[in-house]
DNA sequence: CACACGTGGTT
DNA sequence: TAACCAAGTGT
């Protein structure tokens, strides 16, 4: 079925009134939120993204301070080497792209923490360009509307983007809208738990409606790791203490955030791997400058 | 391709 | 309460 006849109306007359959505808002401003989505909900990321480009209003901006600045003001959004990625985007952005946001997907996918979904949504939300842009609540709205499928296949850009490509009107605006549209409706409509065929704009051709919305019967999707005790865990505690801090930490001041060594130690030194953490047992620890 | 990677709200 | 879920990327 062809989804944008009924996406792209649903989604001018129920579009959510958010920051990036605004006219005026910068293609800076889009790469920053969408580094900010990143695996956290909108909620959290709205107050977080207004602080960040208040104080770094452009690419330079950022790239004139410190990772260590970008770490602190990423505070609790979760995956900091988002933060550290983000960092590094503005430098690369201002060293290589004369300060500006490039518009063309190969540049963005070149950047650092940009990969398939960002530097599409980038080009198609910023700069207005006809790209596919494939995110989880997408490939759940392809799954049911056009394959019939209760669950989203694991993400496959070989086939995502043709599949979405072949969604895009040609005109611009309707193309822009009909991305927009299909990650609104997965987000507030197909949703993942229970969604809301009852007002979905796609319910009547919907092909799993259609096909009276059989379970799903492939292998279930792994379920995430548990949180507690794992080194996720030591790793955030360490580097909220460091977050915290005005001057390096020593080990033994480390110490304190996690009793079992082993695991504090392979935490710490995960940290300094991904270059999140600097520093040794001799000068102390903390984050990067 | 499977797995690691934060954090907090919801069911 | 434990499990699930949230606009992914890098290895």
């Amino acid at each position: 079925m062809t989804i944008s006849p009924l996406v792209v109306p649903w989604f001018r007359e129920n579009a959510r009134d958010l920051p990036w959505r605004r006219p005026g808002f910068t293609p800076w401003g889009t790469l920053v939120s969408e580094f900010m989505l990143q695996q956290t909900p909108v909620a959290r990321v709205i107050p977080r993204l207004a602080e960040w480009l208040e104080r770094w209003p452009t690419p330079a901006d950022l790239a004139s301070c410190p990772p260590s600045d970008a770490v602190r003001a990423w505070d609790r959004l979760g995956y900091p080497r988002r933060a550290l990625n983000l960092h590094a985007c503005a430098v690369a952005i201002t060293e290589h792209h004369s300060g500006e946001v490039p518009s063309d997907v190969d540049a963005l996918l070149a950047l650092p923490g940009i990969g398939d979904y960002t530097a599409r949504a980038i080009a198609a939300f910023a700069f207005g360009l006809r790209v596919p842009v494939v995110d989880t609540n997408v490939r759940r709205v392809l799954a049911r509307a056009v394959e019939g499928l209760a669950e989203p296949w694991a993400p496959n850009a070989r086939r995502d983007l043709p599949l979405m490509e072949a969604q895009l009107p040609v005109d611009l605006q309707d193309a822009r809208d009909t991305n927009a549209g299909a990650m609104e409706l997965g987000a507030l409509v197909c949703v993942a738990r229970a969604p809301r065929c009852d007002i979905c704009p796609l319910a009547d051709a919907c092909a799993w409606v259609l096909r009276g919305r059989p379970e799903h019967d492939g292998p279930k999707a792994r379920t995430q790791k548990k949180y507690e005790g794992s080194d996720r865990q030591v790793r955030g505690l360490i580097l909220r203490d460091l977050r915290a801090s005005d001057i390096p930490l020593t080990a033994t001041e480390l110490e304190a955030v996690w009793p079992e060594a082993v695991q504090r130690d392979r935490a710490l030194a995960s940290l300094l791997r991904d270059g999140l953490v600097t520093g040794s047992g001799d000068e102390g620890y903390k984050l990067p400058e």
